[in-house]
This record gives C-alpha cells, sequence and structure tokens, in this order.
DNA sequence: ATCGTTAGTCTCAAAAAGAGACTAGCACTA
DNA sequence: TAGTGCTAGTCTCTTTTTGAGACTAACGAT
C-alpha cells in the first residue's frame, strides 16, 4: 500500500517497536493513570511547596469536592507521593506533606506544567482554530 | 497556632502565594486537564513516533473503545497537538499525525514518562506499604 | 446552650466512560 | 452474484466515576 510505505521509513529495520511495550502491565501505564487525574497534579503542585493540611487544601482547591479531595490524597499517598501525619489537637488535625518519591516525580512533571503555562496562547489559539473550521 | 507555626517559615514573606493562582482561569489546568486524561499521553506517545491511522492505533491500544479514540484525538486535535489527514482511498483512509506544538509538549512530557518507567518499582513498593498497613 | 471547627464519610444525582451493534462504499472471492 | 472483509467512524445502552451536599463527634469559645 502506498500510503504505508510512505510512513514506514522512519524507523527502519524494526517498523514498529511497539511491540515492546506490552501495553497491559505498562509501567508507564500503571503509574500515569494516578497521576493523571483532574487533581492529582493540582495537590502536588501544591504540596510540592509546602506541608498543608486537609481543610487549607479544600479551600486552595475551592472546586474540589470533600469525596474528591479525600479520595486523590489517599491514592497519592498509597503511590508514595505523599504522606499523612495525624495530630492528636483537640479536633484532630491532618497534614500531609510531599515525600521524596514525590518531589522525584515533581521534578520532570513541573516542567510539563511550565510548558502549559507558556503555551496556553497557542492552544488557546488552536481550539480557536478549530472550532472556526468545525461550523463550516 | 503552633501546628501553622511550624509550617509557615518554608516562603517567609509571602506565606503562600497561592494567591496568585487564581484557580478558575488557571492556564496549567486548562491546558493539562486534556493532556491528563487515560488516553491522551498513550496517543501522544505512539505518535510521536510516527503517523499513525485510526486502525493502527486501535490496535496499538487494545483496550481503547472506538468511542474514547475518537474523542480523544478529537481532543488532541482541537488543542493543536495532532493533525488529521484524509486520503480519498476507496474506504477512506485517515492518518494522525503529530504537530510542531504537540512535538513541543512532547519532549517534557516524555521525561515524565521516562520517570515512571524508572520509578515503577518503588512505586509498587510503596502501594504493597501502604496497603499492608491498612489490613492493620 | 449554641455555634464553629476539625477531617472526613454517606447518599443520591449527574456526568463520563466502556461494550458492542450498526453504517456505507468498494474490493476480493467463490 | 452473493458473501466477506476492509475503512473510519456513530449510536445506544450499561456501568463506572464524579459532584453536591447532608451528616458525624468531640471540643473551644461566646
Amino acid at each position: 500500500m502506498a500510503l504505508n510505505a510512505s510512513r514506514k521509513p522512519v524507523l527502519d529495520g524494526e517498523e514498529c517497536d511497539m511491540s515492546g511495550w506490552d501495553m497491559n502491565n505498562c509501567p508507564v501505564r500503571d503509574v500515569l493513570d494516578r497521576i493523571a487525574g483532574k487533581w492529582s497534579t493540582l495537590l502536588l503542585e501544591a504540596l510540592a511547596r509546602q506541608p498543608y493540611r486537609f481543610g487549607e487544601l479544600r479551600r486552595l482547591v475551592p472546586d474540589i469536592s470533600q469525596r474528591m479531595l479525600t479520595q486523590t490524597l489517599r491514592d497519592l499517598q498509597r503511590d508514595g507521593y505523599i504522606e499523612r501525619e495525624v495530630f492528636p489537637t483537640k479536633p484532630p488535625s491532618v497534614e500531609y506533606r510531599m515525600t521524596d518519591l514525590g518531589r522525584s516525580l515533581f521534578e520532570p512533571l513541573s516542567k510539563v506544567l511550565r510548558w502549559a503555562e507558556a503555551n496556553h496562547p497557542s492552544v488557546k489559539a488552536a481550539r480557536v482554530k478549530y472550532d472556526e473550521s468545525e461550523l463550516a
């Protein structure tokens, strides 16, 4: 097929080394499916600066529900990115802080965040262009 | 509050420059909410290597539904990361390929992917540890 | 006595995702 | 010439995920 032929030479000799991917049981998917959530990066960004308590995080991210805040924090804790410490104050207070593993993840992750900030205009422009061409 | 006092000195003078974040209308959220999907990074990773056609992508990521494949590709296209080209073959074939903007995004993104690969064992270990301490 | 504060949990409704049938036009085969 | 398969999707139905908001329990302050 002509179409195929024009694309194939890209990685000659292996044609498509996706074979080594093993989509199920893929480390990248296993790790990323967790930090790819809507709230995960946001909370990691906050906790990368300093520790916060549950209520502080809730006020910091006003449109997160308590349910999702609890759940996302648990997930991040389970994967080892953050720690949870309970202080036996009268109404018990709980502090969340980033672990070394979390900080190590946040280093490359923060670069994506900075890319997003820097390229937000380009993305918005692309959306406008797409939407215009759609209503044709 | 003693608890607070012990955490505050981290970033003295501003205490919490989250005030500049403006959670709603936040560029980082606006951009990341799209590429944070379950399938987005996976498709970007594939298309970063070479262009693919719809059916090829479907075979490459066996557990994606056609519905989500279509939708995710459209989202990525709308944000300007990939392009879609239709070839007027007898059953029309459609090729998807990465744009310059997409490649520019993929550069920092790929570092997160590599982090995930490298640190998969640590994450799995953290999960085991967490699950063990939970059933106590 | 009542109110506010803590960190959640619980329930119900709404939104998103997954599974799989279905389309149309052409090529190949029997 | 009927049957089968290929293409890139769309449509519908079910299941899962998420969001909104009420509720808890013990203590301090008013």
